[in-house]
DNA sequence: TAGTGGTCTAGACCACAGC
DNA sequence: CTGTGGTCTAGACCACTAG
């Protein structure tokens, strides 16, 4: 059980630091003493005292201020990652084969509707409908709305055999993204899609991305049925 | 329109290479001057540059390694970061005052099937069972578990006028936390103490945390019906 | 005004990994 | 072996702000 945490000078301040923080015996408010003091007391010039300091604030748990000093932050909000893995992925964690099919294709102009909530935008769009099978089973369906603005070259190429998420994401990298994530109830083609009862309980997830230059794309996953679970983990910095 | 950004110089060399990386004109693989180079480039010392790749790299833009040298990363993984707000928030956001109501309390050991999921664990653990609600509408049904043994204090407190949430967060500090989201459909007491009809589609989200000792708390929020959204964002680091 | 963090320098030695 | 990043130093000046 070697300890993967590679030693230096300034990790070992940061982990004795964040020691304090977590077992509770710096609570928040708690002073914490000055670069040059630190500095001292380690043994190490201050240049590396404060790499160990600004990474504490930097991952939140402590606040600095010029003349006044660091203190310990209050309890960060309630925060986690939460890890959009590719449908295709998510399929084979459950151990079954995917499949993919496209079930619908076609470019329109953009609605005001779209433009909402999507963000200002000129030109045409690419709506795609798809659906994602594990096994025999449906899966999840897939509503996608790519910008061909953004993306022209999205307006040749054939998503027929290949989902376009992947595709996007290589094509384009985005610098701004939302997730709503909501329970729904299943109807009309939605359900008869999805290979469930009208009135079904499902969960939706939009993923909203942007460029520099406006919209990418919008994509609404519906998961069939209540057995889909979005995870979301929090875990403290590796020190 | 000030720019709110502070002006420093390993900012600067920052936001040109990330401009080159999310224009799409440095590539994933592209390779990145060396720190000596840079330094020479930009006018500065060996360790600007290196605060400045340095945080690149933590942010997933780049991939450094010694000897061959740094290169952009490919696209990172869709994460976002999922803001999880206090349920009194979340009512006050939607313009509605938030009541709380406590509907049971006991406590009980800790079950095979709590350990299961929760963590290893002895003792007992006080289970707590509370209504939200949103102006008169009931808004959210929380369920939580709390660890007596980590938090002994919990037993001698009475949580029938405020909600456990921010008590536990004051009193506790989690250095883990995971979360799963799911939709599911309200039967028996749930959807009678939500109104709801049996049948119908809710969001739920579980919570747990843990310390460096062991389990801290479990939390299961029931949304009434399909209304409520859990949004996570990500945005690029201010430079 | 004085104490603190924010940044920068011009070196240095080492670890690691291609060659 | 050698080029690269990882870390560290012992200073320095500046910006901000509490007292």
């Amino acid at each position: 059980m070697e300890p993967r945490t590679k030693s230096s000078r300034y990790r070992t301040i940061h982990a004795d630091i964040l020691g304090h923080i977590l077992d509770g015996s710096w609570p928040p408010g708690h002073h914490i003493a000055a670069e040059t003091e630190l500095a001292v007391t380690y043994g190490c010039s201050r240049m590396t005292v404060n790499k160990a300091l600004s990474q504490l604030a930097a991952e939140g748990f402590i606040e600095r201020r010029r003349r006044s000093g660091s203190v310990v932050a209050l309890p960060r909000a309630q925060s986690a990652v939460l890890d959009i893995q590719d449908v295709a992925a998510e399929v084979a964690a459950l151990g079954l084969p995917h499949h993919y099919s496209l079930l619908a294709s076609r470019t329109r102009p953009a609605t005001e509707n779209d433009k909402e909530h999507f963000g200002d935008m000129e030109g045409d769009l690419l709506e795609l409908r798809a659906l994602h099978l594990a096994g025999e089973q449906p899966f999840c369906l897939e509503e996608r709305l790519i910008n061909l603005t953004a993306v022209p070259e999205a307006a040749s190429t054939s998503f027929a055999d290949n989902p376009p998420g992947a595709w996007l994401l290589a094509q384009v990298p985005w610098t701004e993204a939302t997730h709503d994530i909501r329970a729904i109830v299943a109807t009309g083609s939605t359900a008869s899609t999805l290979d469930l009862a009208a009135g079904a309980a499902c969960l939706e997830v939009t993923r909203r991305t942007w460029n520099r230059t406006g919209p990418i794309t919008e994509v609404r996953f519906t998961y069939a049925g209540t057995s889909h679970t979005v995870t979301a983990r929090f875990t403290p910095p590796g020190n």
